[in-house]
DNA sequence: CGGGATCCAGGGCGATACTG
DNA sequence: CAGTATCGCCCTGGATCCCG
């Protein structure tokens, strides 16, 4: 493997950003399932709100992994979803979901550990 | 799969959070290849100062993902080594760089698309 | 309904300097 | 060398209001 993984400028780094921010990895996945409009992606994240969403839209739509589409006969509807790009990502965020869905009472159970309950 | 990927309030979330740090993956993945002191990881990564890597270094020690040793015969000397959990994740990370390694050149192409150069 | 404009709070990150 | 203490920047996240 000559990913060369930890190096601070390592391409590694451009995934790693791309995660580094709350929402993304959520939106993204909320997408798997196919286009949706703002309003539906909300009601299917929930605790989103509007302002965030379209921040975060507008990120994925900059790094190429969402596509923003307008039906010409309805200008005023609006949808989201993945480009194909995009969608190579769900793998490795299905590997993380994965891990967090095996482990996750460890880290929960190691944080409580951490900060004993009064 | 019931993952339920996208819920907020969903259990992948809490590992998405876990990357939602610029440097904790890069500093898990600087540690898997054994133990090393905090001078070693900052060569190995490079561009981090000693206060952030600190800082990191206690985020994922909170969260079990990294174990904390001084040398009883040595108590100046500090490593830091990945715990058993910590190891677990590397997995994941590997999915997630290996992306980078395949897809970042797509991605930085949409970045410059975005923003065309002047 | 989509999404822009504000205002605000919190926290990560960075540089620097200082203590064992 | 390890770690803490400051200080400051800036971005994200959140709430609210408003416009097409």
């Amino acid at each position: 493997m000559t990913t060369d993984a930890f190096l601070a400028d390592c391409r590694a780094r451009l995934a790693f950003d791309l995660l580094a921010n709350t929402w993304n990895a959520v939106v993204l996945r909320a997408l798997r399932d196919g286009p949706a409009r703002p309003v539906e992606l909300r009601e299917r994240i929930g605790g989103i709100s509007s302002k965030v969403l379209t921040e975060t839209l507008r990120r994925l739509r900059f790094n190429g992994l969402v596509d923003r589409r307008t039906p010409p006969d309805r200008p005023s509807r609006v949808e989201y979803r993945l480009t194909p790009l995009g969608r190579t990502l769900l793998g490795p965020l299905d590997a993380v979901g994965a891990w967090a869905f095996e482990h996750g009472d460890e880290v929960m159970a190691a944080q409580e550990a951490a900060c004993p309950r009064e």
